[in-house]
RNA sequence: CGGGGAGUGGCGCAGUGGUAGCGCACCUGCUUUGGGUGCAGGAGGUCGGGGGUUCAAGUCCCCCCUCCCCGACCA
């Protein structure tokens, strides 16, 4: 056995995660702290990705357009708390074609505010309403402390914006979308298992009344914050004169509200499933679903694994065919473990006397041999089953990294490996400051049987889900 | 912004005043190919920038720049 591909994760998960993103060739550091190229293989799984969320987006009842790159400044400032949630993390532009500008602009760090400004001319009538628009884009916030895919600079995400008659179809369409969106392509696409639930108003969105938000435990038992969709009352409504003449012909404000997610969901595959030889990609998301590796020329290795690996496309499946044979065989598997393709079909001369060739699962390790005329049902069946292995892996994880806390030193001190259940009433007097100290967060509130708890601020009977955070 | 480090080949690093090196990666050839083959040869450097000391500076001194790590905010 060679030397160790990657720093093992239990050594130092930061460092693993980094040479992952490196030597899987997903991303690299862009020449600006804190931008970030993301190579072809790592834009592959993001197309996946955003072609899952895209499909379900639509289906919200939602249209996709375009919104400028560049906000005026004073857009950011007519609604007060966004302005000062926003304001530190800016990048503004002041000059253009070699003069100042008289009004810098904003390079948008969110759009509500440009977005709101076009819907305050959509909405005339109560027969405009819901509009719901998406747009996937770009932002810029300025980060002090960058890291591939969960902290950069400038990052790409959807943002779906959105309004509504009265608050409660504003407060539906925010958790249909929460569910329905969210919550189901992380867990029926990525294989990542989340606890859904309110922020407290200290992690809320800066200009929302009530932020829901889906968190994922990662491999280290800290959580990832992977998608929120907020409810932002009649705050921007009010701010960009979003009014229209309801069924009894009286002007009134809209109720709204706007979701995202964003290449951070890279992070959480990269950090929910991933071992010490590299990445482990659901099928859905791989962008290779099965690699046929010529393991040594000759006696018609080539000709038999070209063969299947065609008969693998014609199936519907992502195959590859590796006959690099100038390579060794050793690296070329590294390789694609290292890439996290669910399934290898090892083709060589031994297996074809055999009349098999050998099909290995990347989230098991198990290899196995199998009749070379059964080969293409024995990958779509193992594909079949890597996506359940990967969520129940992360879930019994997380399971196990869960305990109840009665005081917020055990909060504090179950926190540092994992996540810890505290009763929300311990939150108030300064109690979430504490923990705020001791470098733990309110992850989000549910319901002590895990449920939603209502809009607003009220912790009275509610569970918080403590734990450190990327 | 406060504290602490580091800038040497694509990446990671060594080099206490005297001919710029090592590992990985890269190129060529042979060898090997069923879990990161081995051997031989080769290409690649304004040692962050400027100034100073010295016969001689990657190394010592001064100034500047940049980056990284730790603390306060964040999809």
């Amino acid at each position: 056995m060679a030397a160790p591909v990657l720093t093992p994760r239990a050594d130092d998960f930061p460092r693993w995660y980094q040479e992952v993103v490196a030597k899987a060739e997903l991303a690299e550091n862009g020449p600006v702290r804190g931008t970030m190229v993301i190579r072809p293989y790592g834009y592959a799984i993001w197309e996946l990705l955003q072609a899952e969320l895209d499909r379900r987006i639509k289906a919200v009842g939602a249209q996709n357009a375009y919104f400028p790159l560049f906000i005026p400044e004073a857009y950011l400032r007519r609604e007060a708390e966004h302005v000062e949630g926003f304001s530190p993390e800016l990048a503004v532009v002041t000059h253009g074609g070699g003069k100042e500008l008289e009004e810098p602009v904003v390079v948008r760090p969110t759009s509500e505010t440009i977005i709101n400004a076009s819907i305050a001319r959509w909405v005339q009538s109560h027969r405009d309403l819901p509009l719901i628009v998406n747009q996937w884009a770009n932002v810029v916030r300025w980060e002090l402390r960058p890291r591939l895919f969960l902290r950069t600079t400038e990052f790409l995400w959807q943002e779906g914006h959105t309004a509504h008659a009265t608050e409660d179809d504003a407060r539906a369409l925010a958790l249909r979308v929460l569910r329905e969106v969210y919550e189901d392509t992380m867990v029926q696409v990525m294989a990542v298992p989340v606890v859904t639930g309110r922020k407290t108003a200290r992690e809320r969105f800066a200009g929302a009344t009530t932020t829901w938000t889906c968190e994922g435990m990662m491999g280290d038992g800290k959580a990832l914050q992977m998608a929120t969709s907020h409810e932002l009352g009649q705050n921007f409504a009010r701010a960009f004169d979003i009014t229209f003449s309801d069924e009894t012909g009286s002007l009134v404000h809209a109720w709204q509200t706007s979701w995202g997610a964003s290449t951070r969901l890279m992070g959480a595959l990269i950090m929910a499933h991933g071992d010490d030889a590299g990445l482990r990609l659901p099928p859905a998301l791989a962008p290779v679903q099965a690699v046929v590796l010529v393991a040594r020329a000759g006696d018609g290795a080539g000709e038999a694994a070209a063969a299947l690996a065609r008969d693998l496309r014609a199936a519907g499946v992502r195959a590859e065919l590796d006959d690099r044979t100038d390579t060794s065989f050793g690296r070329r598997v590294v390789d694609w473990e290292l890439k996290g393709v669910p399934v290898r079909v090892e083709v060589g001369p031994r297996d074809l006397a055999a009349g098999q060739v050998t099909v290995a699962r990347r989230d098991t390790g198990a290899k196995e041999a199998v009749p070379v005329g059964g080969a293409v049902a024995a990958v779509t069946e193992r594909l079949a089953q890597v996506h359940a292995t990967l969520l129940g892996e992360a879930a019994a994880h997380r399971d196990r990294a869960t305990v109840e806390a009665a005081s917020l030193a055990e909060a504090v001190e179950a926190a540092q490996d994992g996540f810890a259940h505290l009763p929300a009433a311990l939150l108030a007097d300064g109690g979430e400051q504490r923990l705020h100290e001791a470098a733990v967060s309110v992850r989000c509130l549910r319901t002590p049987g895990g449920g939603l708890p209502p809009s607003g601020d009220d912790l009275d009977g509610l569970v918080a889900v403590v734990a450190r955070a990327y």
